[in-house]
DNA sequence: GTAACTGCAAAATATTTGCATCCTT
DNA sequence: AAGGATGCAAATATTTTGCAGTTAC
């Protein structure tokens, strides 16, 4: 059984062309996606709405999380770690390439513990950071 | 003179009601603020566009920076320290409480440094951490 | 007086919702 | 067959742009 069945399965989601298509592109793109890419993609297949509500559906299950950015747009990527329904385990560094603009997940680098003042209890740190890519070097 | 006009001063910017107003906003909360605060606490003086414009100018003129969230919505800080136009520097902890929703500029927490995989460059780092703050506690 | 700022109107974009129809299980 | 997913239309919300009038310096 493929990748993407895989992960619709275990989710308990029933397998329908939108979400394998959506879910592939994810697989395929080393990277992170925005809504607009995704659409871009898919468009001639699906509806705008239907992009919208499968990603809700996803980050929803834990098969993608959202990333932080700092303009307003919203960028998705998988979860390749221990990311269980209603409980992100997103501990890992996203790289932004000012260059190209893409957004990588860098699985092996962690997301280091700050120690906060007094008072402060931490339950989720993500971390993002901006520069030059692999690619872009 | 008064923190607001120094601020406007040294970035050459004309003195408006709109600008006194919204930076004061700023200078009052702990934390940042969404456009939508900014425009809630105004509505009844200046216009939506005139919020828009007002934000767009202070984060050129690095007078205030952007947030990076994981839902679709911008926020706003005021650039405590070393902020210079077309060079914001900054390198501190954004902690937003999953209780209250506020979120706090921890100026005094550093963004540590983290070992990028070889080739990638590293520019600027923000990171951002959810749990509850010192008022919710 | 001049350049910059603001308000208003409107365009362009993005997101959400309701409902009828179709598909997956 | 039944519940869930999709498409379409339309309602909302958000952001941008143009231009005329006003204000700061």
């Amino acid at each position: 059984m493929n990748e993407v069945l895989q992960i619709l399965k275990k989710n308990s989601l029933s397998v329908t062309e939108g979400r394998k298509k959506i879910l592939e592109l994810f697989i395929a793109s080393e990277g992170a996606l925005a809504h607009a890419d995704i659409e871009k993609q898919t468009s001639n297949n699906f509806d705008r709405v239907t992009v919208y509500r499968t990603l809700q559906t996803f980050v929803e299950k834990g098969i993608i999380h959202q990333i932080p950015t700092t303009d307003n747009s919203v960028l998705y990527a998988l979860c390749r770690h221990n990311c269980e329904q209603g409980h992100h385990h997103d501990n890992h560094v996203h790289f932004i390439c000012s260059n190209c603009d893409k957004t990588i997940c860098l699985d092996d680098v962690t997301v280091p513990q700050v120690k906060l003042p007094e008072g402060f209890t931490p339950l989720q740190s993500a971390m993002v950071v901006t520069g030059i890519c692999l690619d872009c070097a």
